[in-house]
DNA sequence: ATTCTTACA
DNA sequence: TGTAAGTA
């Protein structure tokens, strides 16, 4: 989850953020105020923007030139957002149900090894297929 | 030189 | 949104 991190570093001083999305000063901090984008201060108060934030000013940019209100626009953002954090559970939750796996499967083969009778998750498998008879 | 806040057009 | 003023 590297990418994700560098993507999330706080980087960008206002200045670079302008020549990147072409947008006035004014209209990014009045963009912050609306909560579309949050970006940190430095201890001098200057605000330090990470490339997401910079990727969702542009989007932002973009749909404010297909004529959608900031309103609109924030509420977007926010169910994008959502279905984001959704999909990245369900990832996390899949990689650790198949790390659990695993870890069952190798207990199971050890103890199968041990007494030489078939294991629960051999039972378990035999079900997918079809050709062991039942 | 840059950026920040505030306030008014 | 743009811009001017006074700061940090």
């Amino acid at each position: 989850m590297r990418i994700e991190d560098r993507r999330n570093t706080p980087l960008f001083p206002i200045g670079i953020v302008i020549q990147l999305t072409e947008l006035t000063a004014r209209q990014i901090r009045y963009y912050e105020e609306h909560q579309l984008v949050k970006p940190v201060r430095t201890k001098g108060n200057q605000r330090l923007f990470t490339f997401n934030d910079v990727d969702r000013l542009l989007e932002i940019k973009d749909l404010l030139e297909k004529g959608f209100n900031l309103s609109a626009i924030k509420h977007y953002l926010e169910e994008q957002e959502k279905t984001k954090e959704t999909l990245k559970e369900r990832t996390v939750k899949k990689e650790l149900s198949q790390r659990e796996l695993r870890k069952r499967l190798k207990s199971e083969i050890m103890q199968a090894g041990k007494n030489g009778k078939a294991s629960l998750i051999q039972g378990e498998l035999s079900r997918f297929y079809p050709q062991h008879k039942r």
